[in-house]
DNA sequence: CCAAAAGTGTTGCTTGTACACCCATGT
DNA sequence: ACATGGGTGTACAAGCAACACTTTTGG
């Protein structure tokens, strides 16, 4: 092995924190379990785990999710690390957080239940350990800056859904209300929707028409009315 | 000292690369300088420096920031921590890429000449070592998305500028003309600039008014024209 | 028939874009 | 006087928010 140039430098821990997003019941969610070890054991905190020499940030991320929701191919994207020297108060930690969109009724529930992990509205969170509410914040964030400009629906409906789905889904994502009438027409202006010509009848007697998205279109903006 | 209960876990290097955007003759220029030691000694390569234990890696990049420029209290933003395990051939090193906006004139001149450092126009970049060019890119992403949000001037143009300045300042930000009567109007309309009643009339024979920004006024939008 | 969700249409207003035009002044 | 950047005005189009209205169908 060659020589380590770089030995006078320390070294760190470099961990990754998943903010797991899941959409249940009109409701935006967040995937946390009870920490297993110490410190804070037993206390509300996100998926995490240190990052491997072999891997990347993003395949940890992938790894994490794995080993507690049994899924893959889930679209994660990194959100911004943390680096208080003492945001671990048992050591100093570098965490970066990723979040993820997964439907909910596709995970493992076996697994998730192993690990006591729960879903909680992003709108009524518990107390989190260290800085994992402020993950949970700016993840929410970019999930919108996101949903802002590609609409977001299969990772989180599945991947045919309604546009009352998809409204629903958009008013849980940036928690306000949305016009019905004008959202229709410019979602569907955008033209990334197709209209497979099956009807959901489970939320109305007349039924609504399921669509699917057709990948790769481009980018959408202006999804959510500014001042509703 | 307490035992450490992670000792288990791997430890890794944690570097911040800052892409320090400057303004001059109309563009947006990036400063870099050619690498000091090895790998790729003498290549061109952002600055960048590993994080000690005790700062987080925002410290990192104000104090690298300090070395090479000699300024302080300078507005910087994380970008992206970029993870490929072989990124840098010599070691797996974890780095965080930060841009900062500085003006040109305000540095020193000295320690930056010191250092061999150049500014390069963003439009037009040399070779660069790693993933240096993918942070470039990133960085200037997210200065687009801040100025197109946030009103960026007295970062890059100093405290006082012409209405003209700051339309050539934005135009180099992203790289396409803008109408000057309406980006005008526009920015006046937002309600955050001052005018000192000053004129600068180094640009032209009429004079233009010297604009401030009054501090603290909330959040502005679509500064750019999306198809001019 | 009626409640309730799905879906369409209309209207007024705000904003954006393009572009014409006046202003001030050093040379 | 005129070229040059500074600055204002206008006219048209597009986008948006609000909301009224129609459609469908199970109970």
């Amino acid at each position: 092995m060659k020589q380590d140039i770089y030995h006078k430098y320390e070294k760190h821990y470099v961990a990754v924190d998943c903010v797991i997003f899941g959409y249940e019941n009109t409701e935006l969610k967040v995937l946390v379990y009870p920490r297993g070890f110490e410190p804070s054991r037993g206390k509300w905190s996100l998926l995490g785990g240190f990052v491997n020499p072999d891997e990347t940030l993003g395949d940890a991320a992938r790894r994490i999710l794995f080993n507690t929701t049994g899924l893959v191919n889930i679209f994660q994207q990194q959100v911004h690390a943390f680096s208080r020297p003492d945001r671990d108060p048992a050591g100093r930690v570098i965490s970066v957080a990723y979040y993820a969109l997964i439907r909910i009724n596709q995970q493992d529930t076996e697994l998730v239940r192993e690990h006591g992990a729960q879903w909680w509205p992003v709108s009524n969170l518990p107390d989190l350990i260290f800085d994992h509410r402020e993950m949970i914040d700016k993840a929410l964030l970019r999930l919108q800056e996101r949903a802002e400009t590609e609409l977001i629906g299969p990772e989180l409906l599945g991947d045919v859904f309604t546009l009352t789905n998809l409204k629903k889904l958009y008013e849980a994502i940036f928690q306000r209300d949305i016009d019905a009438g004008n959202f229709r027409k410019k979602v569907l202006s955008l033209g990334a929707l197709h209209n497979t010509g099956e009807k959901d009848k489970s939320e109305s007697k007349k039924g609504a028409y399921l669509y699917q998205l057709i990948p790769d279109q481009g980018l959408k903006v202006g999804l959510v009315p500014t001042n509703p």
